[in-house]
DNA sequence: CGACAAATTAACCCGATGGATAAATACTGT
DNA sequence: ACAGTATTTATCCATCGGGTTAATTTGTCG
């Protein structure tokens, strides 16, 4: 457990020894990619000598997919924790596209690592008989939050909880992910507290919108909440 | 121009054998990264040889660097044709949503190259000067487009036209740029005929939903339409 | 036709990299 | 304390891969 007081030339630590390996593939390959991870630089980042990897993990690949792996058991238990059956519809919404946000940002590397296998198009995950039996716990439960929604009132519609799945998490992934591109493009930090906070709300209040019926808060960058647009008289359809 | 007919070893042809270049490239890139592309394969992909690569264009970046800055021009001058002005609103937005969707679907290889782009912070576009005067028409379009929905009526809100191309930029991207693990992880194939309508119908009615206050399209997978939901009386917030 | 430049090919260089092996060192149980 | 095993270090090697050099072919213009 703790470390031995005794400093020689090395210690044992087998199990700290496999995490920082772990830790430092997954940086390396979030960073880099497949093809661009050099095996040397995780040896050398997890402090460890690159026959460690070998006698730990395994190669290249065997490497990356205990990354993969460890990627997708993490947000899988994270999102356990979270269950959303107590609240009532709008809230659990709310708090799905909050979490969901947040663990993005909280876990760059995760993002980096979803993209990197899209790029190999799935074959290290279609090959994992770990991760294809965690399913996100997500999906029935959201599910069950639209159809409470719906019953209760909330909600004026029994969308596909897979689609607002994607959709929840399309919003704030691809947001993060691009925000690289995006900033050049539109020559704006998106990473700033202030932006973030703006996104949430934006990605709340749109979705939340087409759930209930309510309005979404309404403002510009710049022009702080105008005077409350008030509502014009609808427009006959 | 023409093709000479006598055929010899090698015909001569500049222009012809950079577009091959840049193409083979562009599919390598998008294929496998950066890290991962390979250059000779490369060069067979053109029919050409390896030095060809650097007589036509340069090395490996300066290559990447093309294929990003050819993938910008390209939807860049797609978008310029399409002009939402004369649209209502309503239809302008959804014109949107189709146009963008479509032209992730009709162009995988951009969505591989902006994620890969985005694995590298986005170094090569900053350095780019050709992109960045290549900043998208959607912008002004869309808060004019929004402007006029709010004045018409058509729209409850008026939103930041930068999150809402971002949103939906988002919404078709993430499906579309992870439909490998996204499949794999739902056990649903997200990519064929029908999956792809139901997407674009979703995510339309989605945005429109919270843009107008109309109901978007209700139905689950497997279920189709049930009968219309009555709106049931609404919940005293 | 004949030379001169442009376009293309063929061959090679060399450092980097993934992978493997053998030797050294620390710990564990007895 | 000692044997035996688990863990770590120090090298080694074949291959790959980006990039370059030099020779070869083709078109063109006088």
């Amino acid at each position: 457990m703790a470390k031995r007081k005794r400093v020689l030339k090395w210690q044992r630590d087998p199990e700290g020894m496999r995490l920082r390996i772990l830790e430092a593939a997954k940086q390396e390959f979030a960073a880099h990619g497949i093809g661009g991870a050099r095996v040397d630089r995780i040896a050398q980042k997890a402090g460890a000598n690159k026959r460690m990897l070998y006698y730990h993990v395994g190669n290249k690949e065997d490497l990356y997919l205990a990354v993969l792996e460890g990627a997708y058991e993490k947000i899988r238990a994270e999102e356990r924790e979270l269950d959303l059956e107590h609240l009532d519809p709008p809230q659990a919404i709310e708090r799905l596209i909050d979490f969901t946000w947040n663990y993005f940002i909280r876990n760059p590397e995760f993002l980096a690592l979803l993209n990197t296998e899209n790029l190999a198009q799935a074959k290290h995950l279609k090959r994992s008989t770990r991760v294809k039996l965690m399913h996100s716990p997500f999906v029935e439960m959201i599910r069950d939050v639209v159809q409470r929604g719906v019953k209760s009132g909330d909600f004026r519609v029994a969308v596909d909880p897979v689609q607002l799945y994607i959709s929840i998490a399309a919003l704030g992934f691809f947001y993060l992910s691009n925000s690289a591109t995006l900033s050049v493009i539109f020559g704006r930090d998106l990473l700033g507290k202030e932006a973030k906070d703006e996104r949430l709300q934006h990605m709340v209040g749109l979705v939340l919108a087409a759930l209930t019926g309510e309005a979404m808060p309404s403002f510009e960058r710049g022009r702080e909440f105008p005077e409350k647009v008030q509502p014009p008289e609808r427009r006959t359809a």
